[in-house]
DNA sequence: AATGAATGAGAATTCATTCAT
DNA sequence: AATGAATGAATTCTCATTCAT
């Protein structure tokens, strides 16, 4: 790796830490570069800004995040295991990485200039990915159809999400994993098709 | 409403609009003290600290979401239909109340300390009323028994969570309440108790 | 005088010398604070920020220049006496006032924004007063008429600035009004209205 | 022009328009290296620092100014003419140089340690030169001998700078040259020698 | 000679909070 | 109770200069 690149990195690991340990406010330059062994205006010879570091974090690691999670769908076959697979990985990713989980959950997800940062379009392939595999179920039959696929996305990452972050609220305390099977069951059922002439459909709402 | 109870209110308000369009750091003082027409000393009569103040905010608001909430329960029967409910009113409050919704999602739901905080508690209720419902449902036997209640919550609040963000994070375009049959639909099948033999169970993950 | 304005006259003195020693760019809001034993803070109560602070010197102390000019013009009859009075209060002035003197001249004059400035504004009285004997003058048949105003200005102008700009430069040696003499008698032959049958003319430039 | 030289030269034209275009003190180093087409380092060979680069303009631009007006003197005789002439070569020379012109009436003409630098040596000459028409013209007795050279030459470069810098300061619009006839007009009537028998002294000031 | 990455001192500005009136 | 002037700590970012390659 040439030189540059690695100094990148490093700052880069000095940033994650210390934004997910102080959230992006709290967080200073003078901390990130001490801890990236660097003075502080070598950091600006790297980034732009304060908030250009910032959003460099999610697209170094999402980069890093998706190859990984294609290598895990390698080989397995049908909508349902993929979505087993995208569950499992997704909880033990950010388990593994909770610095990382902590700057995208509490961080990136709510801050209001991330959706129109470049940091946004790293983040496209997994949410892309995520969809493509609602659609394949839909085509083999597995995933309802009478629903859009962006709401049965919501419906996945929204758990996930939830679940995650109440996690890291809460100190990560526990193996998210042990919530695995219980989560993915909730969503399997959830989005899955009926089978023929199951339950009566939908009551009305009164009110 | 005795006059110091009034002069809170109108701070408040000030301060959910100013926190709300600029998040917790970027707001000051200053300007929700402009807003609410008073000093900015007076503030300090009536909180102790800008964070004080800020999780004011959900305590008070929360409270008419609960007692609101209530209302709108009131005769339904049936934990399907309370469940629906639920969901449709948290849409419609939300999106009435942007600021405030903004000020929930995107600033007191990753704050780290807002889990501390007395404003949590005033949060509670409204997650035990959800809590409650699931209960109902899984003695009826609507509701499935062999997931937890905590995960079904998770579930719901993951969905609704997620859809608010992002509608927030979009620039509030466009009527939620538009998502909510789908929404809705996907919940209360993810969440029902399958009637006797329905679908062959889960398939197992191979990896 | 109001409290206010009592403090706001106390910073703008502390600058002006800082100012004037300094320069723009060097001097510092920290020094003119500890000078005018107030907060840092403080300043930015009374000034949006430096350059604000820095234009804010000769609105105030042009103002002062121009309405003590007035007092000494009072009672002067013709336009060469009045010109006269306005070379030696200027030099007079200016030498009394030499960090003022520094700081209009060193720093204003040729400041890219002062122009655009507000505290250019409150120049105009002062450069419009010149002129408006320049007119008298030519009225009274004195002043040369075959001559812009706005050129005779230039000529006393100029004159003037050159020899207080110098003497700042050389660390403001010596009496500035010993030079009074010579400069008014250039000023006057300058820019007087020759008497019939005086000399021949100006010569073309050959080239 | 040996290699070096014309190295130096890159640099100190590049230097010329970022320093006119900001000031000294708003240049930097590093856009004056880029439009140099050099690294930041490669200056650093060629002149001691920013301050030394920056009186180093100066130097070379005022050898070629001085240069430049000795041809054009060339078999111009007379004091009356030459001055006719270095007035309008002032105006036309810094016209066409209007970087140059900037650099040198609002940077370096108000510079505390340009007086101490070499630059000012350079500069010597062109000061130098009129002080030597100046005199000519007194032993001619065309120009007034009972006022100092010094303040004859004030007189003329006080005009010649105070029309240069308010054509800098309001943009550069407009020709300087359409000012010649009326500038030198009122220098040539100030200075010269008055005929026998002409107007009665200057009057004495009352007050 | 040329480079350009690294440095780190330095300064303006903001703003929550206090407290005398 | 209300005010709002005063505070000063705290932080980002810039940029001239150096020096190893």
């Amino acid at each position: 790796m040439p030189k540059k690149k690695v100094k990148r990195q490093i700052i880069i690991h000095a940033a994650i830490e210390v934004f997910s340990r102080n959230g992006f406010q709290d967080a200073t330059i003078a901390e990130i570069a001490q801890k990236a062994n660097v003075a502080e205006g070598t950091i600006y010879q790297y980034f732009k800004n304060k908030e250009d570091l910032f959003f460099s974090i999610p697209i170094d690691k999402t980069k890093e995040f998706y190859s990984e999670l294609e290598l895990h769908l390698q080989g397995i076959h049908g909508a349902e295991n993929k979505i087993r697979k995208f569950v499992w990985y997704y909880f033990y990713h950010l388990q593994e990485n909770p610095e990382y989980a902590r700057a995208l959950m509490l961080e990136m997800r709510v801050n209001r200039n991330f959706a129109n940062a470049k940091a946004f379009e790293a983040y496209r392939p997994l949410t892309h990915k995520i969809l493509e595999i609602i659609e394949e179920g839909q085509e083999e039959g597995f995933v309802r159809k009478d629903v859009s696929k962006y709401m049965v996305r919501h419906l996945i990452l929204g758990l996930l999400e939830h679940i995650v972050t109440r996690w890291l609220l809460k100190g990560e305390k526990g193996d998210m994993l042990d919530q695995y099977d219980e989560a993915v069951d909730l969503l399997i059922q959830g989005i899955r098709q009926p089978e023929e002439g199951k339950h009566g459909g939908t009551q009305e709402l009164p009110d």
